[in-house]
RNA sequence: CGGCGUGUGGCUCAGUUUGGUAGAGCGCUACGUUCGGGACGUAGAGGCCGCAGGUUCAAAUCCUGUCACGCCGACCA
C-alpha cells in the first residue's frame, strides 16, 4: 500500500463519521469549499443532484396545484419586522445589505432567509375577494442565514431550496394543505430519495417562528442522528392580520385569510449521503443518480472494445437509462473506485473475454454483488436492477432506522437507551417546554417530532413523571 | 459567539523547537510499456511559505497584529 492511498482513503464511519461525511461530500465530487465560509460552489456532479430533485420534485407539486413564482432576495427592514415572532426568530441570522453603491440606503435590506414577508406583501395586492383564494405559490431560490457554524449540504450560509407559500379563505383549507404538502415530501422522500421518515408535528419549543403549526418530517441518519428533512407550517391567520391582508368573503363581510409555508432544501443532499454511503463513498439511489450506468472498458485499447461499450451504451439510453463510458486512460481498477465514490448504482464492465463470451460483467453498487449478464439482454437487465435497487435501498434504510428506533417506558429506560445507544427513541411527554428543556441540557437530545401515529406506551411524562399526554420521538439532530 | 486546531507548488504534508535563502509523495505534461479492483519507467513544468508590520547581516522559522478555513459546543433547514 502506497502512502498516498492512505491519505486519499475515506475515513471509515466506525473510526470518525464526521470526517468520513467530509470526506465523502469532496471524492464524490460534490461539492467544492469557496473563499466565503459557508458557501459551495456545486460541482457538475453535486448540482445534478439537486437538479433531479427539483424535477421530480416540482413534477409532485405541479400534480396538486402548484404555480411557480419568483420574489426579490431582498426584504427592507420595515417588512421583515412587522411580524414580532418571525423577526425574533430570524433576525440573529440575517445578511444586511447597507450600501447601493457608493451610496448609503435610506432603509437597509436583509438578504432573505426565508420569503413570508414578502409572500405577504405581494399577497396584500393580490387577494381582494374570496374569488382571489386559494393562491398555491412556489418558489425555487436561494436564501441566507448566517450560521456560524457550516457543514456542506447540512448548513451552509446560502443554501438552495424550494419554498411555498399558500393563502386560503378557510382555516381548514390551510390546514389540509399544510398535511397535504407534508405528505408530498415524505412521499418524495421514501420514493424518490429511499428514504423512510417519521411524519409529525413539532412541539412549540421547536416550531417555525411566527407558526401556529409545524410540521416535519425526520430522518435518521447512518449514525443515529435525526434530520429534519422537510417541513410545513400552518400559520393561521396570524401573518394576515400583522400585514393586513384582508378578503370580502360570500357573505360581503371582510375576513383575514389563513396561509401555510412549507420548505425542503439542498439539505437532502446531505440526508442521502448519510442514509445511504459506505465508507467506499456515496450510494445513490437510481432516481437521483446523475449517471445511473457506468461503463468501464477493459484493455480499450484493444480493437472492438470501445466500440462495444458505444454499443451497449447507445442501447442502455435508448432504454432511458442515464449512462456514461469511461473511456478515460485510467486503469479499470482506478475507474472502479471512482465509480464507486461517485455512488453510481450500476457498472457495467466490458472487455475482450467478455466480448467473446457475448457477456457483460454488471456490478451493483448498493450491495456489491457481481454479475454476468449476456449482451443481448442488458437493457432489460440494467432497467430491472435499477428498480430493485431503489427498492433495496429504501427497505435497508427503513430496517436500519427501525433497528435504531427504541421505545422508553420509564425515566430510568429513556435515560439508560441515551447512553447506550444513538437513535430516535419513542417516549411520553407531559407536555410542557420545561422537560424538554431539562432533557435538552441534560442528553442534548431534542424532541423531534409528535408523530401522527399516536401510541401510549407509558401513562407518565419520561421527564416529569405527571401524566403524559403526547409520544415523542426524540434524539440527537444535526 | 466560546473552546481547540490549521494556513508552505493543483492536493496531502515535512521543514518552525535550535533563523542561513524551500523539500517529499500524489497530481500535471511528453514518450514508451501496461490495462479484469486505485499500473510502471524515463524526462520535464510548477512555490515572492495566508496577509501586514516588527526584530535581525539574514525570517517559512522569532515577535505583534490581522484574515481565512476546519473541528467541537451554543443557535439554527
Amino acid at each position: 500500500m502506497s502512502e498516498k492511498k492512505q491519505v486519499e482513503q475515506i475515513t471509515s464511519m466506525e473510526e470518525d463519521f464526521a470526517q468520513w461525511y467530509t470526506d465523502v461530500v469532496i471524492k464524490a465530487d460534490l461539492i467544492d469549499y469557496t473563499s466565503v465560509k459557508g458557501c459551495m460552489v456545486f460541482k457538475p456532479a453535486g448540482y445534478a443532484i439537486w437538479e433531479l430533485i427539483q424535477k421530480q420534485m416540482d413534477e409532485r407539486f405541479k400534480q396538486c396545484g402548484v404555480e411557480n413564482v419568483y420574489l426579490p432576495m431582498f426584504i427592507p427592514e420595515s417588512l421583515l419586522e412587522k411580524e414580532k415572532d418571525h423577526v425574533e426568530g430570524f433576525a440573529p441570522e440575517v445578511a444586511w445589505v447597507t450600501h447601493g453603491g457608493l451610496q448609503p440606503l435610506q432603509e437597509r435590506m436583509c438578504v432573505r432567509p426565508t420569503s413570508e414577508t414578502l409572500f405577504c406583501d405581494f399577497y396584500k395586492n393580490e387577494v381582494h375577494s374570496y374569488r382571489d383564494l386559494p393562491k398555491i405559490y412556489n418558489q425555487w431560490c436561494s436564501v441566507v442565514r448566517w450560521e456560524k457554524e457550516t457543514r456542506p449540504f447540512l448548513r451552509s450560509r446560502e443554501f438552495l431550496w424550494q419554498e411555498g407559500h399558500t393563502i386560503h379563505a378557510t382555516a381548514e383549507e390551510a390546514e389540509e394543505r399544510t398535511i397535504q404538502m407534508l405528505n408530498v415530501y415524505a412521499d418524495f422522500c421514501e420514493q424518490v430519495l429511499a428514504i423512510p421518515v417519521i411524519k409529525g408535528r413539532k412541539t412549540d419549543k421547536e416550531k417555525f417562528a411566527g407558526a401556529e403549526a409545524t410540521y416535519t418530517i425526520e430522518a435518521l441518519m447512518h449514525d443515529g442522528k435525526a434530520l429534519q428533512s422537510g417541513t410545513s407550517h400552518n400559520f393561521g391567520d396570524g401573518f394576515a392580520r400583522a400585514f393586513d391582508i384582508q378578503f370580502t368573503d360570500k357573505d360581503n363581510t371582510l375576513k383575514y385569510p389563513f396561509q401555510t409555508s412549507w420548505g425542503s432544501t439542498t439539505r437532502l443532499i446531505g440526508a442521502l449521503i448519510m442514509v445511504h454511503g459506505d465508507d467506499s463513498g456515496l450510494v445513490l439511489p437510481p432516481k437521483v443518480a446523475p449517471v445511473q450506468t457506468i461503463i468501464v472498458p477493459v484493455r480499450q485499447q484493444q480493437e472492438g472494445v470501445l466500440e462495444k461499450a458505444a454499443a451497449i451504451k447507445d442501447e442502455l439510453a435508448a432504454a432511458g437509462i442515464r449512462v456514461k463510458v469511461d473511456d478515460s486512460e485510467k486503469s479499470p481498477g482506478w475507474k472502479f473506485a471512482e465509480a464507486e465514490m461517485r455512488g453510481i448504482p450500476v457498472r457495467v464492465e466490458i472487455g475482450p473475454k467478455d466480448i467473446e463470451a457475448g457477456t457483460a460483467v454488471i456490478a451493483r453498487r448498493d450491495t456489491g454483488e457481481k454479475m454476468q449478464c449476456p449482451i443481448d439482454k442488458i437493457a432489460e437487465t440494467v432497467k430491472k436492477l435499477l428498480d430493485s435497487i431503489q427498492s433495496d435501498m429504501l427497505e435497508r434504510a427503513r430496517k436500519r432506522r427501525d433497528e435504531q428506533t427504541y421505545t422508553a417506558h420509564s425515566k430510568e429506560e429513556f435515560l439508560k437507551l441515551f447512553s447506550e445507544k444513538s437513535g430516535f427513541v419513542r417516549a411520553m411527554w407531559c407536555g410542557d417546554v420545561e422537560c424538554e428543556n431539562e432533557i435538552k441540557e441534560k442528553l442534548s437530545v431534542t424532541s423531534r417530532c409528535m408523530p401522527f401515529e399516536q401510541e401510549m406506551v407509558a401513562d407518565t411524562c419520561v421527564c416529569c413523571g405527571r401524566p403524559a399526554k403526547k409520544l415523542v420521538y426524540w434524539g440527537r439532530a444535526y
